[in-house]
DNA sequence: CAACTTTGCGTATGAAGTACGCTAATTAGC
DNA sequence: GCTAATTAGCGTACTTCATACGCAAAGTTG
């Protein structure tokens, strides 16, 4: 983690009334970078290309947010300045998986996040506010503390992995397992063929791996609640 | 995915007996490539470095190696050159936790792996090797092909996400919640305050969430296959 | 209106990746 | 052996980026 990243992301913005106005704010400057990378990925986000949609010299940038790296941290908590995704359920098995497909949507949506996300930073206030709303909310329809952290962090883990294999839609996968198209390969690698396998996947196809996942972990940790009482 | 990374990966490197023998192998320069990542990071391996190390020119790489992009996903691949992590026992749950662990070995060891795996990428064969062969292992001791692809496909998936928050050790660890110094923070997510809570943690510190999390995956895995008899 | 404060931003610097083309080293064929 | 063909090594030059620095512009306070 870069040095200040945590005074960026905590730190007060104390805005004194004195001194020339700021055109530029913050919040404009990341939800702009944020547009671009949602666009066309976060190498499109350079300091020069996000200058020229806000209309602004690239050094100006520099007056709102420290550097580059910062500012992309900035972007990742950014997203999570909305409502938590949050079923209406009272049952504690509802609440988590609508988290967990919440996360899932959001990386779909910002496919860029999830480089982000797994990378060395420090949680921001959003995400924090979020994490605490459904350990909170777990906790309210009788899941103690611990174990909702536990589980809301497992959850959290398997959505950030899973989600991984559905980043870049139908393109993307088809060139992750693109090797299969080779008969040698099919042959070399009998068990993974199965994957590009014409004649099993359209009549029995896999289940969605996400789904199929996310299903086992709320298994799991039902077992260990039932163990519990 | 860089258009060419396929080829790069799958592609045979026919290596004709004709002309000036080479100096520099593909190999050593993934090798030694590795090496500066394991020792400070993906930003440290710049092709000057990287080309100072091995005792070349700069652009004498580019006879080796398509561009960096390139590089990068043979270094992830050459990873999972050895041999899989696969322990002895016949029971489907045992292979499966070793697998994840050995995940988690591979990710503790090459922290900067992580965020390679999580890019958009092709498979490379060395990694389709160990997803082939744990398939494989997992059918040979009683678990059906497709439910095994999508308990490996969870575990992967768990296992990435999961590592993330172990990656870098304590002092990340740290960084990541260091707001819940704050007595203010505590108090705005009393929650998560939890884990920073010195009268809660070190009498009942909260169990490894890693382990945590696949335990409960296998114990989902467990009722589906007990749910299939 | 003068002193002060803060923002906007042009210029310059340095680091990084890499296209191009020349040179060196080796083999294949005569 | 000699020559042509082939392949590797690599110096130079160019491009793209992030960003340090310093000054000008636009406000506020007294």
């Amino acid at each position: 983690m870069r040095q200040g990243e945590y005074e960026l992301l905590w730190g007060g913005q104390a805005r004194p009334g004195r001194g020339r106005p700021p055109g530029l704010s913050r919040e404009r400057i990341v939800a702009e970078a944020v547009a671009i990378a949602d666009a066309g990925g976060l190498a499109k986000v350079s300091m020069k290309h996000l200058a020229e949609r806000l209309g602004s010299g690239v050094m100006s940038l520099y007056r709102h947010v420290p550097g580059k790296d910062e500012l992309v941290v900035l972007m990742y908590d950014s997203l999570m300045a909305g409502p938590l995704p949050m079923p209406e359920s009272d049952h504690w098995r509802e609440v988590l998986r609508g988290w967990g497909l919440g996360i899932r949507e959001l990386f779909l949506a910002h496919p860029w996040a999830l480089n982000v996300a797994t990378s060395d930073r420090s949680m921001g206030p959003n995400e924090a506010t979020w994490v605490d709303g459904v350990i909170g909310r777990l906790a309210a329809v009788g899941l103690p503390v611990d174990l909702g952290l536990l589980a809301v962090l497992t959850v959290d883990c398997f959505a950030m992995g899973g989600v991984w294999p559905e980043i870049g839609g139908a393109e993307s996968g088809e060139a992750f397992f693109r090797f299969l198209g080779d008969p040698a390969a099919r042959e070399r690698f009998p068990h993974l063929a199965r994957v590009a396998d014409p004649a099993f996947t359209p009549d029995a196809p896999l289940e969605n791996h996400f789904e199929f996942g996310l299903e086992r972990i709320l298994d799991g940790l039902e077992r260990r609640i039932e163990a519990k009482d």
